[in-house]
DNA sequence: ATGTATACACTAGCATACAATCTTGCTATT
DNA sequence: AATAGCAAGATTGTATGCTAGTGTATACAT
């Protein structure tokens, strides 16, 4: 079919290689929305993105589908293809759902883990005492603990989910990590949670990991939203 | 640009007007997996959907890639794509899923829900207790009590993420409404779960919820496999 | 000056042509 | 008999032209 080399074969470009393509401006967009290069409100226009990635418009359309079905896109009556923007009172509804998501995932973690998921999970605790003071590493940790707890509770339906909500949570701006103080308070409750599932105790762990969701809101909407009093 | 009288301009056949074919030919589709017309690991090509429905691959691709996001559909290693198949760990993690969502619906609805859509859900208590025994209508009018729920919660990601769960459910085959036996239990059920709402007691209606869904869990557990000691 | 109508440009929806890939079954070779 | 290789057909991925619909500007009327 194909060079007998075919596996040492790159494309000429960085046009990735056919049956791919719609992947990758799925994950382009979704990096450039993450990292804020993309901001809520801003418009979306096929053939922008096609020109930008080099592809044409039908891998693009598949991708802006599925980032729109996992609500990072939306349709703005008058306005066409936007970056999802977030109101207060979405804000206030995703933080609820992510409250109890992530407590139903650390209950679910220290019920199903493996004990090398466990141990797993120690470890970035370990590694995250390590990173204080290195932010953009700590951001990045940060969503590594999680997505350990989430991978650990062994609910495919219930990590999708969570998936989606901690996207939408990248637009609501940059980690909250990046915070001194609060990466200070957020490596306590996450050692709480990870202890919690060590002891193989859904009740703690549920508790502990809805109070951090909470915290983070509080921290969030003081910055968000300074002027109000929450 | 078109006929003055655009406005009285009906379709020549049932294919709808431009900008509304992907998502008619979603809807069909999606009605189709729920009816059971088409059944979980049935194959689905593009130009069968798309010669079915009298529309171009393009449209049947956009809705594709809707329901692979919502987990309807899903690509089988050697067979392409089909209706997503649920095996028994996937019955087991979408319960615990469901239990989670409607526990926390209830709750929020206690909560957050208007008079009105309080006073709609006991209208709809007292319909389904005149529809006992029509259990056709019971099963659409169950969906139906659950939707108001998740609507009165007020919470829009938890009210999409109960969408999808609620048609993954779909694909486990017909609605448990229709065992006598069952309906009659629902109902009991229904009530507590209404009333607590009524009473502004989430904590009540949150408990009831998940009682709620337990006890269908294990109905459907019952049989999906009857050989199984569940 | 304000309202209305017409023309124009822009964008997403759609259809279709083309290309790459996969499946499958056959054949030749061992 | 088993297996590698090949070829035909099937199916999805990709590119692109065309069109309907909608926003915007300009001209005209009041």
């Amino acid at each position: 079919m194909r060079s007998s080399l075919a596996i040492a074969r790159v494309p000429t470009r960085d046009v990735p290689r056919h049956g791919a393509r719609g992947a990758h401006v799925y994950h382009k967009l979704r990096d450039a929305i993450q990292k804020g290069e993309l901001k809520p409100g801003q418009r979306i226009m096929e053939v922008e993105v096609a020109d930008w990635l080099r592809v044409s418009r039908t891998p693009v359309r598949d991708a802006i589908r599925r980032l729109e079905s996992e609500g990072m896109l939306e349709h703005e009556p008058r306005n066409g293809l936007v970056i999802a923007r977030i109101d207060r009172q979405a804000v206030m509804e995703l933080y609820v759902m992510r409250e109890t998501l992530e407590s139903t995932a650390a209950q679910l973690c220290a019920r199903h883990a493996s004990d090398m998921e466990v141990l797993d999970l120690m470890d970035l605790i370990a590694g995250e005492r390590r990173l204080q003071g290195n932010y953009d590493a700590l951001a990045r940790h940060n969503r590594q603990f999680h997505e350990a707890i989430h991978r650990g509770a062994h609910n495919r339906y219930l990590e999708k989910s969570l998936y989606t909500v901690s996207d939408s949570m990248g637009l609501l701006g940059e980690s909250q990590m990046r915070l001194p103080h609060r990466a200070k308070t957020a490596l306590a409750e996450h050692a709480e949670i990870a202890l919690a599932i060590q002891r193989r105790d859904p009740e703690t762990a549920g508790q502990a990991a809805r109070r951090h969701v909470q915290t983070a809101q509080r921290e969030r909407l003081k910055r968000l939203f300074p002027e109000a009093a929450v």
